[in-house]
DNA sequence: GAATCTAGATACATAACTGTAGCTAATCTC
DNA sequence: GAGATTAGCTACAGTTATGTATCTAGATTC
């Protein structure tokens, strides 16, 4: 009878998901250091004893919560433009970092309590698709097929295009637009890998 | 006669700065998010009515600390050694970045709430020595002298190696040692400015 | 349909931090 | 030395979050 049934009750799985697309809403919004069972459970709109029974601390929710993300997609490298793959690369990066997902792990990495309760094996889990995948699937790929010396790949040269997107994320606070992957491909990734645009312009025919 | 009485009462600068201190230590510790002025009066062995008689917001302290933090030093290129100069600018960020001030950044950088305070000035004075001031200084420095092609002091190219050492810190946690910084500017600087070590086209195997 | 889980509602004592206020006394200024 | 500042001390009411406990009723299982 009451209005505010309306709403079956939820259980089990159902109630879980809630509760982490909850804490990940919530972290966005207020940051790790300032999460609370409180205001995860306010959200969720859930008593806190339901949250008390599974976790015992906002951070514990919220590394549990990432752990049960969805892994990144994967950059299929296709045979013939290693240029348009390392782009494309670059934008499902940018992309899950737009994510609540990828907003979470950056205010997780810089508060010292979440960081120091972040196992190993969630690092792994969470960062296998941001920590250096998004390019490495492609560079590899291509190296395999001798489309440059594998020797060029190393873990350095993997990390460019990452650590460029990930600096002017931070720096910018906004999503690179293509002009400026496409930048980051052309002027720092390529170059790297021998394939420099003005060195031999017969590797990579017609470009700009 | 009280024992507590040995120290001196602080006022002014003195005070101001052992406040500063404390800020910073405080957010190391805890981090943005749960910076309180107790915490931080506490840290200052301060009461926390002088903490609000100049500020209103745990936030606001920290970023007027930031605001009076010494300048970062400045790389001083010579004239000769391109490689050496882009080394030494990147093991000055390294030093910078685990300074108090430097780990400060950090932890504000993710936290919502100081995100929003941080005004575009503190940004730019707090940043200037971080956001692309390190190895930008050597290269432009080189370019004006012609070492190479100034046109390819693109946004990116000047960014690399703060990136790659970001990223680093991040995934890490810890500094870079020596040959990593000398493996980002062989393998990732250098070659974008088509410095790369000396490709003959032998080496390099054709395309498919 | 009965038994069993378990989400949901509510209450409560405890703890930490907030913001303000009033007082005392050290230090600076003249 | 007198007067003005201002650090340091203490108190207090209000707020928010914590962790636990108790009860109810919806959902699941048999």
């Amino acid at each position: 009878m009451n209005n505010r049934n309306i709403r079956t009750r939820r259980r089990g799985e159902e109630l879980i998901k809630a509760i982490h697309d909850a804490v990940l809403e919530e972290v966005v919004e207020v940051g790790a250091g300032r999460l609370t069972m409180d205001g995860i459970a306010r959200r969720a709109a859930t008593p806190r004893s339901t949250l008390y029974r599974r976790w015992s601390d906002p951070i514990e929710v919220l590394l549990d919560a990432l752990y049960h993300q969805h892994p990144v997609e994967e950059p299929t490298p296709g045979a013939t433009d290693l240029r348009g793959d390392l782009i494309r690369s670059l934008r499902l990066m940018v992309e899950w970092a737009f994510s609540p997902a990828g907003r979470a792990v950056s205010a997780i990495l810089t508060d010292p309590k979440s960081a120091a309760l972040m196992s190993e094996a969630l690092f792994e889990r969470v960062f296998a698709g941001r920590g250096g995948t998004f390019t490495r699937t492609v560079l590899q790929h291509y190296a395999d097929r001798g489309h440059f010396p594998a020797a060029l790949l190393t873990p350095v040269v993997a990390d460019i295009g990452e650590a460029l997107v990930t600096k002017h994320l931070i720096d910018a606070g906004a999503p690179p637009g293509e002009e400026y992957l496409a930048a980051i491909v052309d002027q720092a990734i390529l170059p790297a890998l021998g394939l420099g645009p003005s060195r031999d312009p017969d590797v990579i025919p017609g470009r700009d």
